[in-house]
DNA sequence: TTGTGTTTTACGACCTCC
DNA sequence: GGAGGTCGTAAAACACAA
């Protein structure tokens, strides 16, 4: 990779400051909107932005960040539940993980699912 | 304390869609 | 082509048993 810590890369990790810590407030918010939608959209980020103190771009990412948090969670589950039974095969997500709700096309996902629901 | 495992930000690489 | 998606990963922050 490239050497961040040197802030070489004239993005945001410098050395005093890999990540920064999010404030609850911060990720109240952020989980408020993600259980509200699970894909943001640019009107949503740029509000959140602003009201959060945050950039659009660490929205973006934060969101990026719970999805897969989410996607391990579920994994896990599966992998248990199918440890469980062994002899009776659960039906493989019927309704069951969340990333299967969407079918990937995040340009038209984003316009036909939440601004409807947004105002 | 501290050693260690887990979670949380942030990024790069690659892929898909318009 | 660009924006935004996943995936993999680095490293700081955190939790917690020993």
């Amino acid at each position: 990779m490239c050497s961040h810590l040197d802030g070489k890369c004239g993005k945001t990790r410098t050395k005093d400051k890999y990540r920064v810590v999010y404030s609850d407030h911060q990720r109240l918010e952020l989980e408020k909107e993600f259980q509200f939608n699970r894909y943001i959209t640019m009107r949503r980020k740029s509000e959140l932005s602003v009201s959060l103190s945050l950039s659009e771009r660490q929205v973006k990412i934060w969101f990026q960040n719970r999805r897969a948090k989410e996607r391990k969670i579920t994994r896990k589950k599966l992998q248990h539940s199918q440890q469980a039974s062994t002899t009776t095969p659960t039906p493989p997500a019927r309704g069951g993980p969340t990333d299967t709700q969407v079918t990937h096309s995040p340009g038209s996902n984003i316009l036909s699912d939440t601004v409807s629901e947004e105002y």
